[in-house]
DNA sequence: ACAGAATATTCCGGAAGAAGAATATTCAGG
DNA sequence: CCTGAATATTCTTCTTCCGGAATATTCTGT
């Protein structure tokens, strides 16, 4: 759980899961769609692969990446620890899931 | 969320959260049970304090800690964008699945 | 086997941040 | 008001980590 916080825990590469949300990337695609330069992403991409978070899969001259799902199951997990925290506070929900809703309001980054 | 994760990033912070998950503590509750100077425990309180993860009030000669729960709720928000993730696998389940009945066409991006 | 594209790795300088020690602040009670 | 307990704040290393630049590696197609 530690690992998943530090690896989220830095702009480039919560922007680099962010993307791979849509769907599986290469490296260069990564460089293309953040501008981040390649061995800035190689090396994040390598930290995110070390914290389990991504996987790669060699496709012809390119190395595909993609999110892998069981970090962001204990992720899920860890935050049902939590429920009772704010079981009881319906009133405050609200607030949030209309601040996440707003058009223009960026959740993450 | 990058706040959310960068505070939870760091070994002490994660443990006190998880401590304060039991309910609101004095900074001494938390050295006593952490085992982490005083000195320290203050400023990780403050650093999650700044990122919103717990809230103050006096009380008497102490400060109590809590944890609030907009921040878990957040989480919570985010990780739904991510949920089309372990659902996704099953649909690539089904497909590889369907793949090996009856091989045909290319899978898109 | 070679050339070029895609990706990974290494080295370095600098910035962020965590711990330790010492000190400052705040506050309740006498 | 003074005192002591509880907590906060500086200041100083020390380590970790990120970015930039250069280079190495790996792979594909020819």
């Amino acid at each position: 759980m530690l690992d998943t916080f530090q690896a989220l825990a830095e702009p480039n590469r919560l922007a680099i899961v962010s993307l791979l949300k849509a769907g599986p990337r290469s490296v260069g695609d990564v460089v293309d769609a953040l501008g981040i330069r390649q061995p800035q992403v190689s090396k994040h991409l390598s930290t995110l692969k070390a914290a389990g978070l991504v996987e790669v899969h060699p496709e012809a001259n390119r190395r595909i990446y993609r999110l892998r799902a069981q970090p962001f199951m204990s992720l899920q997990a860890w935050l049902e620890d939590y429920r009772a925290l704010w079981a009881a506070r319906f009133d405050e929900m609200d607030k949030i899931l209309e601040e996440i809703q707003q058009p223009g309001d960026e959740p993450e980054e």
